[in-house]
DNA sequence: TTCATTTGACCATA
DNA sequence: TATGGTCAAATGAA
């Protein structure tokens, strides 16, 4: 109906713009995590972490791109009404001209829209956190988060009692805003629901609650006595009603009929467990005698390119699920793939845990030399693994080496 | 009429 | 090829 270069695409422009500018201040503020109603159970609070900044850089690079297609095609749809031609008709551009004089800019948008994969991993800031409500009703659902959501899918998940439910951004069409999310209620406790958001909201809705935010980098400051104290803790992983044998590789192999894996990195510097809240269930899936989950409570000690002894915040808190099953997962593959290279390097530990009963297995996947390591079932390791030199303070790097 | 939800189908990824 | 994520038509509620 109106034409291609009106003010309607203008004013897309104009918002689409408008959507760069507030991106381009959040990176410049940084501004604090707001967690004034506790549901954000991150530790820490002081800045956003590197990935939340590489999210919000890669939707203004997106935004510069949505820019730049919506001005082409008003400028395609201008040469098109100067020349008084519309559509397809003769013209002496090339094709591609002529292919985008008939389009207008929302036909470019959608066009990207669907050029963009389905999945891209690692494209935007992940983060999950958990839901407590008071009733376990078949129809609870979790509390308002603060943000408009609209409901878009919902599916069956192997493996899980409960489907997944798919939301994203009410405003996404109007103000192109990415945030979606995922909620998934816990198999075994129905009070609980994983609430798994990706991107952070570009929209201008005024959220009421402080939801949605994502987590904090591990924290950077002097915490050696901490990190000391928490070290052991943060190399357990603890299960809950697991039945059926366990096994700890290093190899990064993901989810196998009675087993779960996980890639088992060097501790070589600081651990800092977030909050049990703070962590979805690694569930062991249907396979593993009615469910049960366990929790990984360890964060392991990347490197960062800034010099910290921290896993970069996506592999702190960035989980997938596969099979019914969560996972750690690294926004970045090759990040997480030179994480695991390293371990394998420094000749990291294996741990085999075999559990027997439903009950609560915590296993300590390093040397037994180096640690004590509580063990509630029986865990094997093998005695011939040298102990890995990252355990040397020598080769230990960042606040922990002072500990 | 508009907007949200439901649900089967489609598609990308592993 | 199995699975998860998304789309879009159908339906319902406000």
């Amino acid at each position: 109906m109106q034409d291609a270069a009106g003010g309607g695409d203008i004013h897309l422009l104009l918002t689409i713009l408008a959507d760069g500018e507030e991106q381009a201040r959040k990176l410049e503020l940084g501004e604090p995590v707001a967690a004034a109603d506790g549901q954000s159970s991150y530790p820490g609070g002081h800045r956003r972490g590197e990935e939340y900044y590489r999210g919000v850089a890669r939707q203004l690079q997106c935004t510069f791109t949505k820019a730049m297609a919506v001005a082409r095609a008003i400028e395609a749809a201008a040469g098109a009404g100067a020349s008084g031609s519309r559509g397809t008709t003769g013209g002496s551009r090339s094709d591609s001209a002529d292919e985008s004089s008939g389009r207008t800019a929302r036909d470019v948008l959608h066009q990207e829209r669907q050029d963009v994969p389905k999945r891209r991993k690692g494209a935007l800031p992940r983060w999950t956190e958990k839901f407590r409500v008071a009733d376990a009703n078949l129809e609870a659902t979790p509390e308002d988060d603060g943000f408009s959501w609209r409901k878009y899918g919902q599916k069956d998940i192997l493996g899980a009692k409960f489907p997944r439910g798919y939301y994203r951004c009410t405003y996404r069409n109007a103000q192109g805003c990415p945030a979606t999310k995922q909620v998934q209620r816990s198999d075994t406790d129905l009070c609980v629901f994983y609430v798994t958001y990706q991107g952070v909201h570009t929209c201008h809705q005024k959220h009421r609650r402080g939801g949605n935010q994502p987590p904090p980098p591990a924290p950077s400051q002097d915490l050696s006595v901490e990190l000391l104290r928490n070290f052991n803790d943060g190399l357990k992983v603890e299960t809950d009603e697991l039945a059926a044998p366990l096994t700890f590789e290093q190899n990064g192999a993901y989810g196998a009929a009675g087993q779960f894996f996980f890639p088992s990195v060097p501790f070589h510097a600081g651990v800092t467990p977030p909050p049990d809240d703070a962590f979805l269930p690694v569930k062991s899936g249907a396979q593993l005698g009615g469910g049960g989950g366990f929790y990984p409570k360890f964060v392991s000690p990347a490197q960062s390119a800034v010099g910290s002894s921290y896993f970069s915040m996506a592999h702190c808190y960035d989980y997938e699920q596969q099979g019914g099953q969560f996972f750690i997962r690294g926004t970045g593959s090759s990040e997480l793939d030179e994480v695991v290279s390293a371990a394998t390097a420094a000749a990291t530990t294996t741990a085999v845990a075999t559990t027997a009963a439903a009950t609560t297995a915590v296993a300590t996947a390093v040397h037994p030399a180096a640690f004590d390591y509580p063990l509630y079932h029986h865990v094997e390791l093998d005695p011939h693994l040298p102990l890995a030199p990252m355990f040397d303070p020598a080769s230990m790097h960042g606040p922990f080496r002072n500990a």
